[in-house]
DNA sequence: ACGGCGGTGTGTACGTTGTATCCATTCGAT
DNA sequence: ATCGAATGGATACAACGTACACACCGCCGT
């Protein structure tokens, strides 16, 4: 017999999205073996993290999955969504401090915490910001959560507390963005230390220095003693927010 | 014979035959210097701005600049080459601000400048950040130098000044990122204001805050003011940062 | 027992992309 | 006037995302 085109709603213009989060808490209907969303997802990040995330193809996941091209798009809409599932696959580790509820604690491990993830992920910041965006994940809400409620009942209205946690991950997003610019750059060039790097930007930077257009900066190449301590400029920069923060709030 | 038509392989029927006479009609031979680094770069911003970045391909820019597919390789060597000329031309607009030498003042406005350009091309946020880093322009080079040099004299070391730049270069880039990705994700899907945001998200938004597990995060959905006040964000932002570092570095 | 039906993986194919390679034309120095 | 170098055009190819139709297979009501 002729067969059946599969769509389980048939009528109606719009067949009530169902966001790719809810399906996934909901139980899966049978122990499915070989493909999962978990799986992929896994496949996916372990591609990136030691290819890159360009090496990411459907055709490279499927490989790297054991089945044909297509398989795949059973559980993912498109390559958009295999990067949803994998990003926030990645930030399921950024597991809540419970033994801390001071404000500045909270946010001061979740930004450190933050930055390790990244680090270990460095391809995060590559996918485009809009994707980023709209994988607004169950578990990067919790982390929002968990901060915005640290800063409850301390007076600030809840604009103030927004923001507060809107300007720590700002921070934390463009430093973790910088470091992770840095690492890439030097992967995707063969340099292992920082040295290379410095070396084979030698030449354009001594003509620019050359031009003593720039001696404050001169002087930071020369004499800058943290200039491969990421760590130490992270945490500074990071209790300088903090601190402002605590000033300009009030807290 | 005196000219023959290329024929390097598939000796088949000749696809298209061009007459001596039709080839003899042709256009005109434009001016030689149809094509030069500025006009590629040009046209790659042209079609960024207006079309976004996925649009700009090497076809597309060549439609652009009205010549063919291959020409603009003669001037770059790929497309990575284009974004970073693209790059350094959006970021020649960075000019400095020479009447005020207040470092506060010196990081805010360039704070504010840079977050007008990044918004002016919102790509820029979209182009991998190893992509950005290698293209570390003079421009750039003196808007740090200007930053670094407001913060000479006051009694602080070359690795606290460079931190102090760095953690505000950091804020502006995250939140600039963010706000970017914003506007990117509202254009790439057609939305012109924020309630088309907010009701294409409202299915997995509702889903998620009727779990109850984010209580404080769906108080500032209900009952946040400058939700759609992006400059507010910024500047609040900016100025907690700027307090951090008056208070942490004494200043 | 059985037949079909929905869910799962496969195979094939198409349009688009970046770019290598070769060809044709034109300009400028001789 | 001529020749080499510079410039733009044409063609081609591999890899990509993904649409579509098919084959399989376990579950269900009968």
């Amino acid at each position: 017999m002729a067969r059946q085109k599969a769509q389980p709603s048939a009528p109606g213009p719009d067949p009530a999205p169902v966001s790719l989060w809810e399906r996934l808490e909901r139980p899966a209907p049978a122990p499915r073996t070989t493909l999962t969303p978990q799986k992929i997802a896994a496949a996916g990040i372990r591609i990136a993290d030691t290819e890159g995330i360009d090496a990411v193809t459907m055709r490279r996941l499927a490989t790297e999955l054991g089945v044909a091209p297509m398989a795949a798009y059973r559980y993912v809409s498109g390559k958009s969504d295999l990067l949803d599932l994998m990003t926030d696959a990645v930030y399921a580790d950024l597991k809540p401090a419970d033994d801390i509820d001071n404000w500045r604690d909270v946010l001061r491990t979740g930004a450190l915490r933050n930055r390790e993830i990244v680090l270990r992920h460095p391809w995060l910041i590559q996918i485009s910001s809009p994707q980023v965006l709209r994988a607004l994940t169950p578990n990067r809400i919790a982390a929002a959560e968990r901060a915005l409620s640290s800063l409850d009942g301390l007076g600030l209205d809840i604009d103030a507390m927004m923001a507060v946690v809107g300007t720590v991950n700002c921070y934390v997003h463009g430093a973790v963005s910088a470091e992770c610019a840095h690492y890439l750059l030097m992967q995707e060039e063969g340099w292992t230390t920082n040295d290379d790097l410095r070396t084979a930007f030698a030449p354009q930077m001594r003509y620019l220095m050359d031009t003593g257009r720039y001696p404050t900066y001169h002087r930071y190449l020369h004499d800058g003693i943290h200039k491969d301590d990421p760590l130490w400029r992270f945490e500074t920069g990071l209790d300088s927010v903090l601190d402002g923060i605590a000033a300009r709030m009030g807290i």
